[in-house]
DNA sequence: CGTAACGTCTCT
DNA sequence: AGAGACGTTACG
C-alpha cells in the first residue's frame, strides 16, 4: 500500500510535481551535489532518486490530474476573468487534511455543511495551497502550544512556510489586508517566485488528538530540514554564530553597516510599534471560506511562531522589485515631501560607506538603499575572510561587478554567490586559489562580460580548459552547449602558466574577446601571436586591447603580425626583453591601415 | 514504457 | 535525528 495514501480525509494524497518554470526547474543539474553524484548519469548508483539540490522546485504544483473532491473536476481558473472568480475555480490543497477542492465548491455546499465563519488560510508561497476552512474551523491549525513551539523550534519548517516574502522579513510591516485579487495572485503566482530562497515545503502543524496523522507534514519538514542543511550551509558557515543571519557584519566593514534599526530579521529586535509584529508574519493570507471572497484582514487563528533563526541563516532576498513605499513616512504621521526617486538621486552621489550609514537612519532608507542601481560595483578585495553576512549583503544588492580578488573566498562561497548573482557582468578573482575559482566550472554565468583570473596559482591549460569547455552533461540541442565564457569580452589571465593549447581553446570558446591580458605568461611567444592573429582566429577581428607585457619569449618577428588586427588600439609590450627598440619603433610608426592610427592609441613599449 | 523524483520507510 | 533506500507517482 502506498505510504502516501494515509493522509486523512481525502484518501489518497496527491504528490506534488515540478512547476517546470521556476529558476530551479529550468536550470541544469549541477552534477556535483550529493544527489547528483548518486545519479547514474553522473556515475552514481542511482539509489537515492532525488533531484539535484540546485534544482529543487520553489513552487511545486499539483499534478495536472488533480481534481476537486467535491465536483470531480480539474482547476478551471482559466475559464473566468476576475481574480475572485479564478480563486473560486482553482484547486486548493489543504496542508492538514490534504483534501483538494475548488473553494467555490465549498461555498455551494448546503449551509448545514458549511463551516460557518471559518476561514481558509492561504499559503502564499506554494501554489494552490491552504489550510482549508474546515480544518481552520475545527482548530486543527492551533495545536497544543507547547508542542508546536517545541517542534518548530527544532525543525523550523512551519515558520519558513508561513513567512511572507517581504524582504525585510516577517513581522516588520504593518498587517496587510488582502483582497481577493491578492489572495488569488498570492497562491497562483503567474510566474515562479522571484525570491531566491530555498524551496519551502508545504507544511503543517503538529498534530493534536483531534488531528489526523502528522506524518506527511512531518516528513515534509524533515525533508526540508535536510535540504536546508545541504543547501543553505553553502557559504562556509560552520563557524558562524547562531545569529549570523543579520546583514550586520561584525568585522566592521562597509557591509557591516547596512542594517537599519528595526530591520533586524527573525523578530529579534522589535519592529516599529509592536502591534503589527505578530500579525504580519508570512504568507498567511486570510479569505472567507467558500466565497473566495470578501477579504478579511488578519488575524485568523493563532499567529505563526517565531521563525527559527538557524534555518534562515542564509536565506537572502534580493531587493524588492518596486521597493517599498514611494514616500518617507515621518514621525508626525505625514510623508516627507521628497519621493523615493528624488532620494535615490541623492543616494547615487554617495559611496558605499556613506550609503551604509544612510541605511541605519530609518527602515525606509534602508530598503531604498538596497536598490541595485546604487551598487553597480562591490569591492571585497583583500578581505581574508568573507563572512556569511557579507555574502548575503552582496546578494541583496545584486551588483553588476564584483571584486573578490586576493580574498580567501571558498569554492562553496563562490558557488553560492554565483548562483544568486545571475546578472553579474564583471567578476574579479585575481589572486584567489584555483580550488575556489574552480567553482566557475559549474556556475551559471549568463551575463558575464569580464573575468579576471590573474595570478591564480596552479592554473595551467587543464584548469582553463575546465572553465572554457561546455559542461560535460550538456545534451545536444541544449542552450548550454556553448562554453560558459562564450560571451565574455574581457579576459585577464596574467601570470598563469598557459601554453598555446589554452590559446586555441580561447579562440574557440571565447571568440568575442575585445580585451585580453596575457601579460607575464611565461609560455606565450611568437607562435602564440601567430595563433591570435591568424586568419582563422576570431580574435583577430575583435581584439582592441592586448596585454603581452612581460612575455619574455616574444621576439621582433611577431611584431608585424599585430598589423593584422584592424581594431587593435592598445598593445602593451613592456618588459618584453627580446624586443628591439628599432622593431618596436617601426611598428609604432606604422600608419593606417595598421593598428595605431593616432598618438593616443597606445603602443606601450619597453618600460617607460 | 522509461525517466525523474516525491514522500515515506528503514537503518544507524 | 539524520541519512539513505526505495516504492510509487507523475508525465512524456
Amino acid at each position: 500500500m502506498s505510504s502516501s495514501s494515509r493522509g486523512p480525509g481525502a484518501g489518497a494524497r496527491r504528490r506534488r510535481t515540478r512547476c517546470r518554470r521556476c529558476r530551479a526547474c529550468v536550470r541544469t543539474e549541477c552534477g556535483d551535489c550529493h544527489f547528483c553524484r548518486d545519479m547514474k548519469k553522473f556515475g552514481g548508483p542511482g539509489r537515492m532518486k532525488q533531484s539535484c539540490l540546485l534544482r529543487q522546485c520553489t513552487a511545486p504544483v499539483l499534478p495536472h490530474t488533480a481534481v476537486c473532491l467535491l465536483c470531480g473536476e480539474a482547476g478551471k481558473e482559466d475559464t473566468v476573468e476576475g481574480e475572485e472568480e479564478k480563486f473560486g475555480l482553482s484547486l486548493m490543497e489543504c496542508t492538514i487534511c490534504n483534501e483538494i477542492v475548488h473553494p467555490g465548491c465549498l461555498k455551494s455546499l448546503p449551509s448545514c455543511l458549511q463551516m460557518g465563519k471559518a476561514e481558509g488560510v492561504i499559503n502564499a508561497e506554494i501554489p494552490n495551497c491552504w489550510e482549508c476552512p474546515r480544518c481552520t474551523q475545527e482548530g486543527r491549525t492551533s495545536k497544543v502550544k507547547g508542542g508546536r513551539e517545541r517542534h518548530l523550534k527544532k525543525v523550523g519548517g512551519d515558520a519558513c512556510l508561513l513567512r511572507g516574502s517581504d524582504p525585510g522579513g516577517p513581522g516588520l510591516l504593518p498587517p496587510r489586508v488582502l483582497n481577493p485579487s491578492q489572495a488569488f495572485s498570492s497562491c497562483h503566482p503567474g510566474l515562479p517566485p522571484e525570491n531566491w530562497e530555498k524551496p519551502k515545503p508545504p507544511l503543517a502543524s503538529a498534530e493534536g488528538p483531534a488531528v489526523p496523522s502528522p506524518s506527511p507534514q512531518r516528513e515534509k519538514l524533515e525533508r526540508f530540514k535536510r535540504m536546508c542543511q545541504l543547501l543553505e550551509r553553502v557559504p562556509d558557515t560552520s563557524s558562524s554564530s547562531s545569529d549570523s543571519d543579520s546583514d550586520s557584519d561584525s568585522s566592521g566593514t562597509s557591509l557591516s553597516e547596512d542594517e537599519a534599526p528595526g530591520e533586524a530579521r527573525n523578530g529579534r529586535r522589535p519592529a516599529r510599534g509592536s502591534s503589527g509584529e505578530k500579525e504580519n508574519r508570512g504568507g498567511r493570507r486570510a479569505v472567507r471560506p467558500g466565497t473566495g471572497g470578501p477579504l478579511l484582514s488578519w488575524p485568523l487563528g493563532p499567529a505563526p511562531p517565531p521563525r527559527p533563526p538557524q534555518l534562515e541563516r542564509h536565506v537572502v532576498r534580493p531587493p524588492p522589485r518596486s521597493p517599498e513605499p514611494d514616500t518617507l513616512p515621518l514621525a508626525a504621521g505625514s510623508d516627507h515631501p521628497l519621493p523615493r526617486a528624488a532620494w535615490l538621486r541623492v543616494f547615487q552621489h554617495l559611496g558605499p560607506r556613506e550609503l551604509c550609514i544612510c541605511m541605519r537612519v530609518c527602515r525606509t532608507w534602508s530598503r531604498w538603499c538596497y536598490d541595485k542601481r546604487l551598487w553597480p560595483r562591490m569591492d571585497l578585495s583583500r578581505r581574508k575572510s568573507l563572512t556569511p553576512p557579507m555574502l548575503s549583503g552582496v546578494v541583496r544588492r545584486q551588483p553588476r561587478a564584483l571584486d573578490l580578488s586576493w580574498t580567501g573566498v571558498s569554492k562553496k562561497q563562490l558557488m553560492w554567490l554565483l548562483n544568486r548573482l545571475q546578472g553579474l557582468q564583471e567578476l574579479v578573482l585575481s589572486g584567489c586559489s584555483w580550488l575556489s575559482v574552480s567553482a566557475l566550472g559549474s556556475a551559471p554565468l549568463p551575463a558575464l562580460r569580464l573575468l579576471d583570473l590573474r595570478w591564480i596559482e596552479d592554473v595551467k591549460d587543464s584548469q582553463l580548459r575546465e572553465l572554457l569547455l561546455p559542461p560535460p552533461d550538456t545534451k545536444p540541442g541544449q542552450t548550454e552547449s556553448r562554453g560558459r565564457l562564450q560571451g565574455v569580452a574581457e579576459l585577464r589571465l596574467a601570470g598563469l602558466e598557459l601554453t598555446d593549447a589554452s590559446l586555441r581553446l580561447l579562440l574557440r570558446h571565447a571568440p568575442q574577446l575585445s580585451a585580453l591580458d596575457l601579460s607575464h605568461c611565461a609560455h606565450v611567444g611568437d607562435p602564440s601571436v601567430h595563433l591570435l592573429t591568424a586568419p582563422t582566429s576570431p580574435l583577430r577581428e575583435t581584439l582592441v586591447h592586448l596585454n603581452l607585457a612581460g612575455c619574455h619569449r616574444l621576439t621582433d618577428h611577431c611584431l608585424p603580425l599585430f598589423r593584422r588586427c584592424p581594431r587593435l588600439r592598445r598593445l602593451d609590450l613592456r618588459s618584453c626583453r627580446q624586443l628591439s627598440p628599432e622593431a618596436c619603433a617601426r611598428l609604432a610608426a606604422a600608419g593606417p591601415p595598421g593598428p595605431f592610427r593616432c598618438p593616443e592609441e597606445k603602443l606601450l613599449l619597453k618600460d617607460s
